[in-house]
DNA sequence: CGCATTTGACCAGCGC
DNA sequence: GCGCTGGTCAAATGCG
């Protein structure tokens, strides 16, 4: 029991200063057997020495640093006390007892420490467990959770990335977004449901509306995370800045972001909404400029993204959203939002936890090819869900047709793998089309009976590839002259997130 | 001519 | 305090 303490002891206070004080106890032990006057005098009396160095072997051979300590003050007093009475003698009690009451004092002090450890350590974990919980409740169940979170799929998981990331308390859980464009959104963007109307009936699996996490986190795209952070220009003014009404309570949220590798040719992705690039900057560390954009799609949205290729692979398109739309979004927009906001649902319940960044481990068991997508980085600036759609094991993949190439006529913004040979490839006959379609389903059907979540995310973005076949614009909602994507070879890449 | 893009300048945050 | 970097603005430019 008391060995038990003392290893706990010795395994918690792993601080310099605890290791420097023990050590300094051990030396100040030693010290008072060996280098001490005691010591010395001792070496007089031989008929102590034996119980001396017996003495010595306990204290090198245990563990019990501070005890042991005031062990050896004891005995070296009732030893040196019973044997003569000199002034070498008073000298070493006053200094015994000295070292005596500092020891004790140092134990006091340690033990202190070690309450204040445990009491730390023991809140840590109460946060960490409430912390664990209300993620579940809000990204696996309570459509209230999430309803709360955000109305628009993105939100409710980045804002429990940013709560998670943030320590500060969490009151403003649930008022993401203004209430005008939430109320706007939710009344005017249905798409989610229709979408997964569509793939259920297109694919013929038993999605229902109300399993679909679209629906419930209808228009991910609006998502992405509060809407302070790229808000507006200086954005970090607005950190620090109360906006009026429920925007007040954003601004102790740190910045969130979404960001999306994928495989693109194209300068940039089709995501569904409209771009409009008010920006380009060499970024440190990457040859390539990074371009920043605006959404347009309704003024005053508060969306921005920045794409950057990739400096190891520049065939890897790295977009990064941030904002909350504040309008309502296209069908398009909205499957390929719900796509990764699933994925960021279940990233972040995944909920495993290390100090570089999270890597998802639970959440994507259900989907073996997607523990290599998503990431959860704590240690950016900012709290960042990265989705990497370049990893081979997308089951996407298995859509490329063998001659696959090109203008894809469909909105494969989504799905930068289906696209992965480009937009210069060439254009699939309709037979190829087919078989797409074909395996496309077989390979959603895994996937749905894998993870709901995954599953209504997956069947939101193919109803829009499935729409676009049938007659809808390629352009995934966007219309006409896009300043971003649409001018695009269709191979645009990438989930929107926003 | 209108709109989108380009690009240099400006500003703020942050680290040294 | 200074320099670096990221982010944004806005005038200039290009394109349909």
């Amino acid at each position: 029991m008391e060995k038990q303490q003392q290893r706990r002891e010795l395994a918690l206070l792993h601080s310099g200063d605890f290791l420097r004080r023990n050590s300094d106890h051990r030396m100040m032990e030693n010290s008072i057997n060996r280098d001490k006057p005691p010591i010395q005098e001792m070496d007089f009396f031989s008929s102590n020495n034996n119980q001396l160095h017996d003495q010595e072997r306990k204290i090198e051979s245990s563990t019990l640093v501070l005890d042991s300590g005031v062990n050896i003050g004891l005995n070296l007093h009732t030893s040196c006390s019973g044997i003569s009475r000199t002034a070498n003698d008073d000298k070493s009690h006053t200094e015994l007892s000295e070292l005596k009451g500092e020891l004790q004092r140092l134990h006091e002090e340690n033990r202190k420490l070690r309450n204040m450890l445990d009491q730390t350590t023991k809140s840590y974990n109460d946060l960490q467990s409430q912390l664990l919980l209300a993620m579940q409740k809000l990204a696996h169940g309570s459509p209230q959770g999430q309803k709360a979170g955000a109305f628009n799929g993105m939100p409710s998981p980045l804002m429990l990335a940013q709560q998670f990331m943030d320590p500060r308390p969490s009151a403003a859980l649930n008022v993401n977004e203004p209430s005008v464009s939430d109320d706007k959104t939710r009344e005017l963007s249905a798409s989610p449901a229709n979408t997964a109307e569509v793939i259920s009936k297109e694919l013929d699996h038993p999605l229902t509306k109300n399993n679909i996490p679209g629906k419930q986190v209808s228009n991910s795209e609006d998502g992405a995370e509060t809407s302070q952070s790229w808000g507006s220009p200086k954005s970090p003014k607005l950190d620090h800045q109360p906006k009026n009404d429920e925007q007040v309570s954003e601004v102790p949220f740190r910045k969130a972001r979404v960001s999306v590798r994928a495989r693109s040719e194209a300068p940039l992705i089709s995501d569904g909404c409209q771009w409009r690039k008010y920006g380009q900057k060499m970024a440190k560390g990457n040859p390539c400029p990074r371009a920043y954009y605006r959404c347009t799609m309704a003024v005053g949205c508060p969306v921005r993204k920045q794409v950057q290729r990739c400096a190891e692979d520049r065939t890897i398109l790295i977009t990064t959203y941030e904002g909350n739309h504040n309008h309502p979004l296209p069908p398009a927009a909205t499957a390929m939002a719900n796509t990764t906001s699933a994925a960021a649902a279940m990233l972040l319940s995944g909920s495993s936890t290390s100090k570089d960044g999270l890597t998802s481990s639970g959440f994507f068991h259900s989907v073996p090819f997607a523990s290599t997508m998503a990431t959860l980085s704590a240690s950016a600036p900012f709290p960042t869900i990265t989705l990497d759609l370049t990893q081979s094991p997308n089951p996407m993949q298995f859509l490329r047709g063998p001659s696959s190439s090109s203008t894809f006529p469909l909105p494969l913004h989504g799905y930068p793998q289906l696209l992965r040979y480009g937009p210069a490839a060439g254009m699939p006959n309709n037979m190829q089309l087919g078989q797409r379609h074909a395996s496309m389903v077989e390979t959603v059907t895994a996937a749905i009976t894998s993870d709901p979540n995954f599953t209504a995310a997956l069947a939101a973005a193919i109803s829009t590839i499935i729409g676009s076949n049938n007659g809808n614009n390629g352009n995934n909602g966007t219309s006409g002259k896009q300043p971003g994507s649409p001018q695009l070879p269709q191979s645009c890449t990438t989930f929107s997130t926003n």
